[in-house]
DNA sequence: TGACGTCAAGATCCG
DNA sequence: CGGATCTTGACGTCA
């Protein structure tokens, strides 16, 4: 079982993706941000394997406009090495990767003009998989499209419109069911009818649920069924309601205990599981850690990059987790991520966000100039005044781990939320 | 015509 | 001027 986050990293610096806008795409402006999006596509290579993370959605966005503007532009054979070295290092490590195209992709429009988009933004993807040596078992996860008023034509127009794809993109292709037009029954209808994979998602099948009274667990065996051996092992996409948002809306990050009631009541065949969460990589590799029976040292490195936000929140909750990973023989993952998850439940109250940001300014005291020195302070007495957020104490922070490369904290949460 | 979802670019405002 | 915050862009469908 992998377990895997989709598209960007948070706190894992020089990951993030360049894009632009349409009218100041040129080739010249689109060769440089694909060489850019490829560099922090290997560092979130590097960074899913030095964390044990083995499931990795890549954005769609790694090449700008790869299905229109950028099309034509011999990005692959310029990057060849770049993408070569990349894919190895990805798919050598046991690396599953995937793309999700998104919702204004739809194959089965009525409208020509939308299908043959779709169809070159669908080659785009699988293009992108093709440069990086990745093989069949490497998806491309779609959803079935528009109802148009009539929902069997519109299943079966995706049939044709499937059938007619090139076989190299055909075979990487999965289908999802979606929150509000085609519920998982639906997909299993038309997956099987193509001879293609289904991919389950909890969410959507909370919020849009198939007629049949089936649980999860028994629409997650249907869809394995779907997945041949040359598919790889079947996946499915886990996600957690937003206490806050709107129904269907992804929370911050994953709950601890009902993501490991969700594994208990999964059926016995192997699974991969792609989270799909705001908080990405951090979600990721806290499932990972609770799920595998890893060494200390795991939950320490994971503690380091925690600690100051959860003192931020609670000084009692972070001393508990200090006793906690005192005993080396132990590997205390799951209580560990209970108690950074009451912790972060706590409101934030102004004097332990002082504290907090006291704490990661001594990394600076003794190098900052005066004149940094002055405004972080003055920062600091605006937010004890009420006159400005916590974000532009942070965001100040950020600017001096940046200025002065502190890598712990570059590499801690606290700064990025 | 706005909402949906997503992210970063681009624009504008503020001190 | 730098930095914070708001708006736009890019996609297609549906109410």
């Amino acid at each position: 079982m992998k377990i895997g986050y989709a598209c960007l990293a948070l706190a894992v610096p020089g990951s993030g993706m360049k894009s632009c806008a349409l009218k100041n795409a040129d080739a010249d402006h689109l060769i440089s941000l694909i060489g850019h999006n490829l560099d922090s596509l290997e560092r979130l290579a590097d960074y899913n394997i030095k964390n044990g993370i083995s499931l990795f959605r890549i954005s769609s966005d790694l090449i700008p406009f790869g299905s229109s503007a950028a099309a034509q532009l011999p990005w692959a054979e310029i990057y060849a090495d770049k993408l070569k070295s990349t894919g190895n290092k990805m798919l050598g490590s046991g690396m599953r990767i995937s793309m999700h195209p998104g919702q204004y992709t739809v194959l089965n429009s009525p409208d020509a003009e939308v299908t043959l988009r779709a169809a070159q933004d669908l080659d785009y993807h699988a293009r992108v998989l093709d440069s990086l040596g990745a093989g069949e078992e490497h998806k491309i996860i779609i959803h079935l499209g528009g109802v148009y008023g009539d929902k069997k034509q519109a299943k079966s127009r995706f049939l044709s419109r499937y059938r007619e794809l090139e076989p190299s993109v055909r075979k990487r292709l999965v289908l999802e069911n979606d929150d509000k037009l085609f519920n998982i029954a639906d997909v299993l209808e038309t997956a099987s009818a193509a001879g293609m994979p289904a991919v389950f998602d909890n969410l959507h099948n909370a919020v849009n649920p198939a007629g049949e009274i089936t649980d999860e667990a028994g629409w997650i065996k249907l869809c394995a069924h779907t997945w041949k051996t040359s598919d790889g092992p079947p996946k499915i996409h886990y996600s957690q309601q937003s206490g806050e948002k709107k129904l269907g809306a992804h929370s911050e990050s994953i709950e601890i205990d009902p993501f490991l009631e969700f594994l208990q009541q999964l059926p016995g065949t192997d699974t991969d599981i792609m989270l799909e969460v705001k908080d990405k990589n951090i979600s990721a590799l806290k499932c990972i850690n609770c799920v595998s029976k890893r060494d200390i040292g795991a939950l320490e490195t994971e503690w380091a990059r925690y600690k100051y936000f959860v003192l931020e929140r609670s000084a009692k909750h972070y001393n508990a987790i200090r006793q906690l990973l005192k005993d080396k023989s132990e590997y205390p993952a799951v209580e560990m991520y209970r108690i950074i998850e009451e912790a972060l439940n706590q409101p934030l109250l102004p004097g332990s966000a002082l504290n907090a940001a006291e704490h990661v300014w001594s990394y600076f005291t003794n190098k900052a100039s005066e004149a940094r020195k002055n405004r972080f302070r003055s920062l600091l007495t605006k937010y004890s005044l009420g006159e400005t957020g916590i974000q532009a104490v942070k965001n100040n922070l950020m600017l001096l781990a940046e200025k002065y490369d502190e890598q712990y904290l570059l590499n801690g949460y606290y700064l990025y939320k």
